[in-house]
DNA sequence: ATGGCTGGTAGAACCAGA
């Protein structure tokens, strides 16, 4: 089984490169972040038509939302307010097989990396936080993905030095996404078949005028899972090609397969 | 030269993303 995770930036602006990239690379499920569509707006037939019929939504107006579609059925969908005010940022199931899927947008924190001048930053260490509450408890085998807006290591990240106070890089996110990933012994897919210092990058910001050439990029975008599952990780790749396709999304799809 | 852009929404000299 593939699973998928994109942060589309707008499912309904992005509907031509969502099709595309379910036609190549055809994963069992994609987890979407960003789709910015209330439920009613949701481009459920469209979707359901390319292959995808079980969907389960979390939306709401303007920002955030998110989305799981599957080829393969999906029981008790539920959502957590990590964000503790309402937002659109997560929604979990139940695979076939039993296992979890988490599907999580964790708050990008403002500009400031300071709780005092900056409520949002705190906003996102606090999300985090509940995030741990919940991870901490968990009994069942799991796979925790979606844009974690945080680059850990320094090889996650074009410039360490340059981006050290720069949020989504700073040693407190690092410090607090350290405590998540140790709360369950979480395995990061990314770095577990891309060991680092290798390259690894998932979003480039649009502001560059070639973002391949400046290459300044980032890894925002995970896939955890439980350590029962490690063995049952067999590949996992990041689609920077996406990056090029037209109106694309500042981040790129990445893709595990599970021998299930 | 990490903001130089982007989408959604309103109808902004806007907001949020990261």
């Amino acid at each position: 089984m593939k699973i998928a995770s994109w942060n589309i930036n707008s499912v309904r602006f992005r509907m031509d490169i969502v099709a595309r990239f379910l036609k190549e690379m055809a994963p069992d499920i994609l987890c979407l972040q960003e789709t910015k569509a209330e439920n009613a707006q949701f481009p459920m037939d469209a979707l359901k038509g390319l292959g995808y019929p079980h969907i389960v939504i979390n939306g709401q107006k303007m920002h955030h939302g998110v989305a799981i579609l599957s080829k393969v059925p999906l029981v008790e969908d539920r959502s957590h307010d990590w964000q503790d005010n309402g937002e659109a940022r997560h929604i979990g199931v139940r695979l076939p097989n039993g296992v979890l899927l988490e599907n999580v947008y964790v708050p990008a924190g403002g500009d400031i990396p300071d709780r005092e001048q900056n409520p949002k930053f705190g906003q996102k260490l606090d999300f985090l936080g509940r995030m741990i509450d919940w991870s901490s408890s968990l009994s069942e085998p799991t796979i925790l993905t979606g844009d974690f807006n945080i680059a850990p290591l320094e090889s996650d990240v074009w410039n360490h030095r340059q981006l050290i106070d720069v949020v989504s890089h700073t040693p407190i996110e690092v410090e607090t996404l350290a405590r998540l990933q140790a709360s369950h012994n979480w395995v990061d897919l990314g770095r577990h078949f891309v060991p680092a210092p290798e390259r690894l990058f998932t979003w480039w910001s649009y502001r560059a005028k070639d973002w391949s050439v400046s290459d300044r990029g980032r890894r925002l975008d995970h896939m955890w899972a439980s350590p029962s599952l490690r063995e049952q990780a067999v590949s996992h790749t990041v689609h920077e090609a996406c990056r090029d396709w037209d109106k694309p999304s500042d981040h790129i799809p990445i893709v595990t397969e599970f021998a299930f």
